[in-house]
DNA sequence: GCCAACGTTGGC
DNA sequence: GCCAACGTTGGC
């Protein structure tokens, strides 16, 4: 069971969006490594979903509802995307600077590669930061 | 196949 | 709005 977290920008598509739709398509990912998490995500899998450049900070869980699946749409038949729901919002956000801040959260994806927009979180950081957002774990 | 130029992302 | 990081493109 692995864990992932989602970057989008709200001005694009937001945590109130998904709300609204109540299911997406997490189409448009360029990036091959980013593509490649989304290869190796399976049904049932959580994710972090994050506000990037306005909030920065995670707003809620969303859950794969399913595996990658090519984008009919992309004429190179290489891309591809999963379908995710909301699951939960976080009752307390947890903003970059919390991330930042704390040692044990150092090592995320989501500091190291900040471009990446689809990126893995280990169980580790995972619990912790379900911890910092009032989720239960 | 290399690498410079360019575009995009995202934090500040 | 700026700029650093970095992925992608295209000429050679």
């Amino acid at each position: 069971m692995a864990y992932w977290l989602f970057k989008s920008e709200p001005s694009h598509y937001s945590w109130e969006n998904l709300l609204a739709d109540g299911r997406t398509r997490w189409d448009g990912v360029r990036n091959a490594e980013a593509q490649n998490n989304l290869r190796a995500m399976r049904a049932g899998e959580r994710a972090f979903f994050y506000h990037s450049q306005v909030g920065k900070e995670i707003v809620g869980v969303v859950e794969v509802v399913r595996s990658f699946y090519p984008d009919p749409g992309d004429p190179s038949g290489k891309l591809g995307m999963v379908d995710v729901k909301p699951v939960t919002a976080a009752p307390k956000p947890v903003t970059l600077a919390v991330i930042k801040a704390n040692k044990e959260l150092a090592g995320m994806s989501l500091l190291k590669k900040p471009r990446l927009s689809v990126a893995p979180v280990s169980e580790r950081e995972w619990a912790l930061l379900s911890s910092l957002a009032g989720l239960p774990s």
